[in-house]
Formats: C-alpha cells, sequence, structure tokens
RNA sequence: GCGCCCAUCGUCUAGCGGUCCAGGACGUCGCCCUUUCACGGCGAAAACACGGGUUCGAUUCCCGUUGGGCGCGCCA
C-alpha cells in the first residue's frame, strides 16, 4: 500500500453539512495530517436534478471555517467519460446487465416481499430475459437501466474503527449502476474515482457498511486496488435521534452565526464518541495527535449542544492573542493595546463577539455606579501618578485600605462599581491600566446615580 | 419484517475472567482560593439494561429478551 496515505471527503452537494459529517470530514482530514497525506474533496454531484453549484460553495466555506483545506478538489460532473469507459468495461465483463422494471414496479415487489417477511432483494428477473423479450421491450420504447451482477459470496475486510467485519452479498439487491437517461449513481464514480485518485484510506460513517461490500466487488471487477476501509460510529442528536433524519439544526452553518468557536466544533464532533476525553484544543495539529480511529467506540454517540457551547467557551478561555488577533481586529481590536485588551478580557467570554460588551468600559462611555461619594473621593485623590501598568491596581487600592481601613468586597466593590459601571467583570489589575487615569478619575469623580 | 453494529455514572467512555464494593472526562453539588465572574485546587453524589447459561469465580465469555443506531432506493 503507498506509503502516503490519500483520502477524500465525498459530499454530494443537495444541501449544507452538518456536524454528522463534520466528523467525517475532519476524521479524514486528521488522518492525514497526522500521518503527511493528501486530503481530496470530492463533490459527488452525479445527480444533477438535485445537485446544485451554491451547495457546493458553502461545504467548501464550511470546511474551511473548520480549517479543512483540501489538497485537491474534483467534481464528478465533469468526468462522465471516465464512468462510461468503466460502464462498458463491467458490461463487457458480464458483470452489468440491463433491467427494465419501473421504480413502481419494483416498489411493489418490494412490499409484497416484506409482508412475506421476505428480505426485499431484487430477483434477478432481466437476467434471466431472453434475447427476444429485451427486443420486444426495447420496441416498446423501453430503455434499460443497468445493474452489477454481485457475487453471492461473503465480502470480508479489515476495517480500521472496527476491525473483521463482514457482509454476506448473498441477502443484497444487484444495485443499480446507470440510469435509463445514462447518468450514473453514486456507486460506480465513486469506485472509479478511488481507484484513478490512488485513495489508499475510505473513512466514513458506519451507513456505508454494506456499501463497501458492494464497491470492493467492484472494485475487484474493474482491477482497481482495494484500499482500506474504516467506519467510524454515527452522531445522534441530544435526544438521541439520528442525526440523518433531522435537518439544519445542527449544521456548521447555524453553529458558525451561533458565534461557536470552530476548534470547540471540530474537537467536539470526532472526540465524542471516542475513548478520548472531550477537551478544548488550541489547534487542528494538537487534535491530530488525539484522534485515533481505532479508538472510536462502535455505537451511536450523542451530540449535545449545550457541551458544545461549554468547551467553546473554554476553548476561548485559553486562546493565545495570536490566535484571534485577525477576528478581533474585525471586531475594532487592533493597536498596541489589543494583546492586553485580549488577555484582560478572554476569560469572560462565552463568545468572541462577547468581548465588544467590553470595550466601552475601556475606551468608551459607561454609566458609573456611585453609592458612597465621600469614598470615591478618596480612592479618585489617591490614583497613582505615572505610567499605569498590571501593578497599579495592587499599588492603589493597598493605599487606600491604610487610608480608610476598608478591606475585602467593601474595599474593592465601590471601585468596581465605578469604574465598569458593573457587578462583575474581568479582573480590575488588567483591566484599570487599560481603561487609563484620565477616565478612571472622570468615573470616580462621576454624580452619584 | 430481515440483516449488521451497539448496550458501564445524566453524557462521552476505561475495562479485554479474579487487580472493580468499577477508573477518567464533561455536567451537577460542596469546600478552598478570589472584590465578582471565570480559571485553578480539593472533595462528594452518580453506572455494569434484564433473564438464562459457562466457570471455583463474571462488568468481562455464550445464548435469549429488551432497548438503541444503521442498512435493506433508478439518494449519497
Amino acid at each position: 500500500m503507498s506509503p502516503v496515505p490519500i483520502v477524500r471527503f465525498a459530499p454530494s452537494p443537495t444541501g449544507r453539512i452538518h456536524i454528522g459529517n463534520a466528523r467525517t470530514a475532519l476524521l479524514n482530514w486528521l488522518y492525514v495530517r497526522r500521518r503527511g497525506g493528501r486530503f481530496v474533496l470530492r463533490f459527488d454531484d452525479t445527480d444533477v436534478g438535485r445537485s446544485k453549484a451554491e451547495y457546493a460553495a458553502s461545504i467548501e466555506q464550511d470546511l474551511a471555517w473548520l480549517g479543512v483545506e483540501p489538497d485537491d478538489v474534483r467534481r464528478q460532473s465533469e468526468r462522465m467519460a471516465i464512468y462510461d469507459a468503466a460502464a462498458e468495461k463491467l458490461k463487457s465483463a458480464g458483470r452489468l446487465y440491463p433491467a427494465y422494471e419501473t421504480p413502481e414496479e419494483l416498489d411493489r415487489r418490494r412490499k409484497v416481499q416484506q409482508a412475506l417477511g421476505r428480505p426485499p432483494v431484487y430477483d434477478r428477473a432481466a437476467l434471466r430475459l431472453t434475447d427476444a423479450e429485451r427486443a420486444a421491450l426495447e420496441a416498446q420504447g423501453r430503455k434499460p437501466h443497468w445493474r452489477f451482477r454481485l457475487d453471492p459470496g461473503t465480502v470480508r475486510w479489515d476495517d480500521l474503527a472496527r476491525g473483521e467485519s463482514h457482509v454476506d452479498c448473498g441477502s443484497l439487491s444487484d444495485p443499480v449502476l446507470r440510469r435509463e437517461d445514462g447518468t450514473f449513481l453514486y456507486t460506480l464514480p465513486s469506485v472509479v474515482d478511488d481507484i484513478e485518485f490512488g485513495v489508499t484510506d475510505v473513512i466514513r460513517g458506519e451507513d456505508h457498511v454494506t456499501n463497501t461490500a458492494v464497491q470492493i466487488q467492484l472494485f475487484e471487477a474493474l482491477g482497481g486496488v482495494v484500499p482500506r476501509f474504516g467506519h467510524h460510529n454515527l452522531l445522534t442528536d441530544a435526544s438521541g435521534e439520528g442525526l440523518s433524519k433531522r435537518t439544519g439544526a445542527l449544521s456548521i452553518a447555524s453553529l458558525r452565526e451561533k458565534g461557536v468557536e470552530p476548534l470547540a466544533v471540530a474537537a467536539l464532533a470526532v472526540l465524542v464518541g471516542s475513548a478520548e476525553a472531550v477537551r478544548p484544543v488550541a489547534s487542528l495539529d494538537e487534535l491530530a495527535a488525539l484522534v485515533e480511529i481505532r479508538h472510536l467506540s462502535h455505537g451511536a454517540a450523542r451530540f449535545d449542544e449545550a457541551e458544545l457551547d461549554a468547551l467553546s467557551a473554554r476553548t476561548l478561555h485559553a486562546m493565545p492573542y495570536a490566535a484571534v488577533a485577525s477576528r478581533l481586529a474585525a471586531l475594532g481590536i487592533a493597536g498596541a493595546d489589543a494583546e492586553a485588551i485580549w488577555l484582560a478580557l478572554r476569560g469572560n467570554v462565552a463568545k468572541l463577539s462577547d468581548v465588544a460588551d467590553w470595550l466601552p468600559v475601556i475606551a468608551g462611555e459607561i454609566a458609573p455606579v456611585v453609592e458612597d461619594r465621600a469614598y470615591l473621593a478618596q480612592a479618585a485623590a489617591a490614583l497613582p501618578e505615572g505610567d499605569w501598568d498590571q501593578t497599579t491596581w495592587s499599588a492603589w487600592t493597598k493605599t487606600l485600605k491604610a487610608a480608610t481601613g476598608r478591606k475585602g468586597r467593601e474595599l474593592f466593590h465601590p471601585l468596581r462599581l465605578a469604574l465598569t459601571g458593573r457587578e462583575s467583570g474581568p479582573e480590575l489589575a488588567a483591566l484599570l491600566p487599560l481603561i487609563g487615569r484620565a477616565r478612571a478619575l472622570a468615573r470616580l469623580s462621576a454624580p452619584s446615580s
């Protein structure tokens, strides 16, 4: 097998991606990030009716927001001729055969089989058609769709996540590879592309395990190298319901709009349902070192959005200035004081945008809360001269303590109320130098409120 | 209905026959630190789904039941 892993994330651009898709994308991305390798973003857009360019664009945006930067982006809609050739190859090998049933007929048969307690498997009636019968159908204007003739045996593989795995293909329908109009379903293009792009590891959700058995047969029928497969456990929402059944709420776009940190989304998306404790991380590299596909559990895991908010806040509390500098600049926080402002405020924000709430305290207008004018006048008079730094607060309050005999809450709280106008907030030692002498003096001397 | 996978504290999990009156993380609660919040420190409550086996001994192995996830598409 290639020493350099090549993985792919293959969404169909028929909607926006949600947290479950992000889990798959990230698991792939982190896999090659740690080993050195390539990540291909492949849009499985053979369903022209449902695929939309704007969805593809938004998927790329969502991935970029999470920090996933593909090495290559491909579109299946541009590669039809190649799938055509593969289909011909299967046809001449006797593995692809025409079938003429209508979707309604098939649906009816499936229902009958289910009612009889039989698995709803295609009966291969088309395989028993004589040449004359086929010609008759064609003469009526019926166009065939094309099915891949499955080997009935059991397909086995050593799964990256689940170990020894097997699927009995005898209980599967021959998959339709191509529609009447010549367009392809996802199965064949996926395998053709995996072969051609040299994909070494297919990491996807466990909803694909039976597809994997079919696709392994397809890899073999096409003479391609069968990649390693890994099927990660699926996520459910907080109530235990499968994500695929719900839409919207857990989309990456909605999480971004809520102001959740991308690193928190990434961390929870891949750490939940694994043996590793969910924790804030400082980078995707740190996350990559934590994630081990083999350590994923095999049952579905709950993704709790409430947990995400807490993780997002904790991620912010430890975030170095360099990691947020450009986003702070966009909020108007830049220049010499920007780092000090961030370090003073970060422990008190749940979302990055919360820093805006504190800006007036540092550099704008507030309504000081004044309850004890005499004490504040005394405090104003004791305000140190010269340049202020982190030590100014304690020097000042020490002086005040000696002069007034106050201590604890009685000493500090009136100062906080006057200087910030609020009951609680960041440490005043960090805030005071940012507020500056002039502003502090004005607030301490404000009229009673 | 049939098939595959799973089943340990509220949640995510460790556990691969005795080391488990079950360990960690998040959450919750309490205490400490602190002018407040947050952080940090210490501590507490909190779980082996049920029934049968196998075994000297089952959380751990087997079978069944129940529950859950997924699949059974001319979706991907």
